[in-house]
DNA sequence: GTTAGCATGTAAGGAGTTACATGATTTT
DNA sequence: AAAATCATGTAACTCCTTACATGCTAAC
């Protein structure tokens, strides 16, 4: 639904998947998931929590243990069916709004749920997007009039490095994911609907 | 002024300092200096350009050449004398804020107009956020419980490795800049005026 | 001639941060 | 006892993106 907000929405309904939880732990789980750069914040996460409860795509887990151990219950959240079907039908969605740089590496994180020819096409996807930056930003450089200073030179090359390595690394996932193609591990528990 | 818009403001401000330009140039040579992930968009260079104006940092070009050569002429922008004074008093601010993330690429690519000493120091400033955060990280896989499938498990050795080749390149230019240190290279127009 | 790039803007809307507000529990 | 961490939320604000609106100029 959200075109931009997808990420968090993905993250979320990926890790109530694997086990209900509650915000905190929410939060520290995408956090280490993908927060190698911004921390998400709780000004973000909960509202999305309610929202998606909102959408009946999440709801509270009423608790098993008496919850009178202050004033404050924590929250648990665990995925409904309509979330269950949501996620399914998110982990299909295997066209460029997969690849980008915001919603990518929560793609991955949430790879064992997908079958291998969706694997290896987000992969290919991810590394055609890099291989055309790659590109643009030789090309600008060759033939704009840039600066040329010893720092500016660095901050490129470290630039372009980065993304060089990010390339590789995809390489390595995709020839894995064509090696081990055969002998193929069957997806946990998403079924192929379609 | 501005805390968080500071990494587009910093940039125009330099890159007018090496030269007047006009808009879609200025926007060229930001995507190229740190352009690797969200391309700059018109929507916030234009209001930026305003508010910088307003503010007395910049100021429009009466150009030489007639400007008809069509309805639309290109506006071009160069610093006033306030705006000098404010380049200068923003690359002498080498705290916390000057290697954020926001901030850190946008400082190293003007690192030519600052001395040799705030450079080390915001390369040092920067190291040590990194470590922090590898630290943080590291931490918090060993004891929490996290996912551990075979691609969450690559997604984040990957990117751990990414903040530690950074680390390394940082380290690379500390030392390149405790090397050359003695034999300094003074800075170019920018005087000391602290 | 038509595509691509040059060139400048505005309006609406989205996503996320910071700071605030509140309080319990665990560790040092 | 203090500090850290657990735990949930809200309101204001900022920045940015997308899409729209307009028109010229060079290359193929």
């Amino acid at each position: 639904m959200a075109k931009r907000g997808a990420s968090l929405e993905f993250a979320v309904l990926g890790l109530l998947h694997d086990a209900p939880m509650h915000g905190y732990e929410l939060r520290k789980h995408v956090n280490l998931l993908l927060g190698w750069t911004r921390l998400l914040s709780y000004g973000t996460l909960y509202p999305c929590l309610k929202a998606l409860g909102k959408a009946g795509f999440i709801e509270t887990v009423t608790p098993d243990e008496p919850l009178i151990r202050g004033k404050r219950p924590r929250i648990v959240y665990k995925l409904t069916a309509e979330g269950k079907d949501h996620f399914a039908a998110l982990l299909e969605e295997a066209g460029p709004a997969a690849w980008d740089d915001e919603n990518f590496n929560i793609r991955l994180a949430f790879f064992a749920s997908t079958d291998s020819p969706t694997r290896v096409r987000i992969l290919e996807g991810r590394r055609s997007r890099l291989e055309e930056r790659l590109d643009g930003v030789r090309t600008s450089t060759q033939r704009g009039r840039a600066r040329a200073d010893k720092y500016t030179l660095e901050l490129q090359r470290h630039g372009l490095e980065s993304v060089e390595r990010e390339v590789t690394w995809l390489t390595e996932l995709i020839e894995q994911e064509r090696s081990a193609g055969k002998g193929e591990d069957v997806p946990s528990s998403i079924t192929e609907a379609k």
